[in-house]
RNA sequence: GGCCCAGUGGCGCAGUUGGUUAGCGCGUCGCCCUGUCACGGCGAAGGUCGCGGGUUCGAGUCCCGUCUGGGUCGCCA
């Protein structure tokens, strides 16, 4: 990735390797929003000093500046000494000479808050610095004050040493002076905004949903804060606002959006922490491509923010991503794609492939792979939880190869027509895998990712967006190892109140395995960024999706109970989607972790090694909170509609996919 | 919860087959230095080798356990 021109980067003097080079895209992106909002317009200068330092060029040469900032970097010659002053907008070299000035600019130390005044100030021939935006001139200070002095750093401010995350994390405010880390917060905060113009200019309202709300009893864990004034009761933090967008829907609000932290009580990941952000959206009056439509408008808006324009995005099926990627959410940037053999081998004497489903993906020039290589993919396979990867590989003359423990299972016949009906070319290794279509199809994506990775075939600097469509209304309630809602033999995929396509609208009964869900996720390189449906909003098609799940009037009304009474209401037709922030943040930043975007993140523990949260209480405060109040017994079902919760928070984003599509609704317990 | 990797002065790392006083770079502190820009020179300080056990004449190194961090699978869906 190119990396940032210094001419063009008020926001860092020097770009060196080492971790900055990761962060590729996160400059660039950075810069654009940051040239455009800091060196476009603003810069206002305020009693404390006249001009950002890293705004200072040439055309300033002459003028008495005031400028406040730290200490980033001193090179003491004695008699001149030059510091690098730095503040948010950059840095730039001021100049102490003799005398006083020299005396103490001696004492300064690394990161001393420092307000200088002095001359701009062309710098002698020959001295000029052009890997530095401000290197054409210097500042001779006249005036110095010492804002405040530093303490010895624990690691040092600048981009060429690595540093431990865990130490970034717990001196947070230290890493954040460096430009990269601020890049990446800059950053976000340009992609809030680019999002909210574009919402803004649709009529969207944004609204602020509890963030003290009720336990839902399914989806993740919650995180629970007890209710002083009613001891032994507990407040939910929300996972997410699906319930609150949609009372919002019913409310007339219309157009809905919310920049929303969501918190759930799960392991956390490199893509995940537990509280995480969406953006959340939820619309009246509209359809499917009405959301997408929308959706589009706001991806296009943020990845004009790094300089990439995201045109058209493309749709395929869930069936289709699912056989030809072997994933919901396919890494298209990559042709790779999975053959479905099943039928090849429908006679097969082989009896791993005697199975429901026999697929295969080809790695291009794999027959090559030593022995131990193709043994190491046997690992990776099992270490997914599959039994190993069978492998055939194709000789030079195009014909398969003897080598290999899979290959003396299969006929004469089954041989010779393999390289063709995979589309294997000489030299090429075949990986197959067997069993249940779907977890068959997933370990085959998951060795598709891999092998592109491997091969070269992954350009990390491509986007490919793509939205996955029709996706199943439900799944066979036998599969999931969720606690279902309901005791039918179905549950709902997304989640109970996502509609089913107009096509199957009145007939999703006579199939329901077969019935879509008016659902969307839109998927970039591999990643879930964003999910969504349309509600259903008759009462009827509700009650029929209840029964297909098998749950009772009763039972759904003590479980989402303020949401269906709410639709008693004339409840309009409206749907909506939520992208997972973090991620797409990331994503934009070339960061591979949600961490770098997120100011004060987590660490996996869900420890803030900063804050040192969480932390013990003090037995007053356990006291007062309530928390040992111990339970009345079980009275009986109190909970009438209006306080039985539904639940589907939108399982967007979670942040792994984060998005996620909105919350299934499964998992009460019924 | 499973698996993998890591933990050595403030930071980043090296440390061979178990062997003498645990090294290196950066930073810090002191002195010197008038054109540097990751300045330079001289000198100095700074270590319970994550923690607890064990094996051994001897452990940073080997074994067991544990904690923390990162990754991954499960989970989140």
């Amino acid at each position: 990735m190119p990396r940032r021109s210094s001419s063009s980067s008020p926001c860092s003097d020097r770009q060196g390797p080492g971790p900055a080079a990761r962060g590729h895209r996160s400059c660039a992106g950075a810069e654009t929003w940051w040239n455009a909002a800091r060196c476009g317009r603003i810069a206002l200068p305020t009693v404390m000093r006249t001009h950002p330092v890293g705004t200072l060029r040439a055309e300033h040469a002459g003028q008495t500046v005031t400028l406040a900032g730290w200490v980033a970097r001193r090179r003491d010659h004695g008699g001149v000494i030059f510091v690098d002053l730095r503040d948010s907008s950059g840095s730039a070299q001021i100049v102490f000479r003799e005398g006083e000035m020299a005396e103490r600019a001696h004492r300064l130390r690394s990161e001393f808050c420092l307000q200088v005044t002095g001359e701009v100030v062309a710098r002698p021939a020959g001295n000029e610095n052009p890997e530095l935006s401000t290197g054409a001139i210097e500042v001779t200070v006249t005036d110095l004050v010492v804002l405040s002095e530093s303490a010895p750093l624990p690691f040092p401010i600048d981009e060429h040493t690595g540093v431990g995350e865990e130490v970034r994390l717990k001196y947070r405010y230290l890493d954040l002076r460096r430009p990269e880390p601020a890049a990446a917060i800059k950053l976000r905060s340009a992609v809030n905004k680019a999002a909210r113009g574009v919402l803004e200019a649709h009529d969207f309202v944004e609204i602020e949903t509890p963030t003290l709300t009720r336990s839902t009893p399914e989806g993740a864990r919650d995180f629970l804060v007890p209710a002083r004034l009613k001891p032994g009761s507990w407040y939910a933090l929300p996972q997410s606002p699906q319930l609150f967008k949609q009372l919002l829907m019913v409310g007339g609000m219309e157009r809905y959006y919310q920049i929303a932290r969501c918190y759930r009580d799960e392991d956390f990941r490199a893509d995940r922490q537990p509280e995480f952000t969406q953006l959340d959206i939820e619309m009246s009056f509209v359809e499917q491509d009405d959301v997408i439509g929308l959706a589009e408008e706001i991806l296009t808006a943020l990845w004009a923010l790094i300089g990439h324009e995201v045109g058209p995005v493309r749709r395929i099926s869930y069936a289709e991503a699912m056989s030809r990627y072997g994933s919901d959410k396919p890494d298209l940037r990559f042709d790779i794609e999975l053959t479905e053999l099943t039928e090849y081998f429908a006679t097969t004497g082989f009896r791993v492939f005697q199975n429901p489903y026999v697929g295969a993906v080809v790695m291009q020039g794999g027959a090559s792979q030593p022995r131990k290589q193709l043994d190491a993919w046997q690992e990776w396979a099992k270490q997914r939880g599959a039994r190993g990867l069978a492998y055939v590989l194709v000789d030079e003359d195009g014909t398969v190869s003897e080598k290999g423990p899979v290959v003396k299972n299969l006929s004469e016949e089954e041989r010779a027509g393999l390289p063709a009906a995979v589309g294997a070319k000489p030299g090429d290794c075949i990986f197959f895998a067997a069993g249940r279509p779907n977890e068959a199809r997933a370990l085959l994506g998951a060795a598709r990712s891999e092998i592109a990775r491997r091969t070269g075939q992954l350009d990390e600097s491509a986007w490919s967006f793509v939205w996955v469509v029709d996706f199943p209304l439900f799944e066979a309630a036998d599969e999931t190892d969720d606690v279902a809602v309901g005791h039918g033999k179905w549950t709902a995929l997304h989640h109970a109140f996502t509609s089913p396509t107009p096509d199957w609208i009145d007939k999703f009964e006579s199939d329901p395995g077969n019935a879509l869900a008016y659902a969307y996720d839109i998927v970039c390189n591999g990643n879930e960024i964003g999910g969504g449906s349309i509600r259903i909003h008759r009462a009827d098609v509700q009650k029929r999706v209840f029964e297909i799940m098998g749950l009772s009037e009763e039972e759904a009304q003590e479980k989402f109970g303020f949401l269906l009474d709410a639709f008693a209401f004339g409840p309009p037709p409206h749907g909506g989607i939520a992208f997972g922030w973090d991620r797409i943040t990331a994503l934009l930043a070339g960061e591979d972790s949600i961490r770098e975007v997120i100011a004060f993140p987590k660490t996996g523990g869900g420890y803030d090694p900063l804050t040192a949260a969480p932390a013990p209480i003090t037995p007053e405060q356990r006291k007062e909170a309530g928390v040992d109040a111990v339970p009345p017994k079980p009275a009986g079902p109190g909970a009438t509609g209006a306080k039985a919760t539904g639940k589907a928070p939108e399982k967007a984003a979670d942040t792994t996919a984060e998005t996620a599509a909105e919350t299934d609704a499964r998992g009460g317990g019924a």
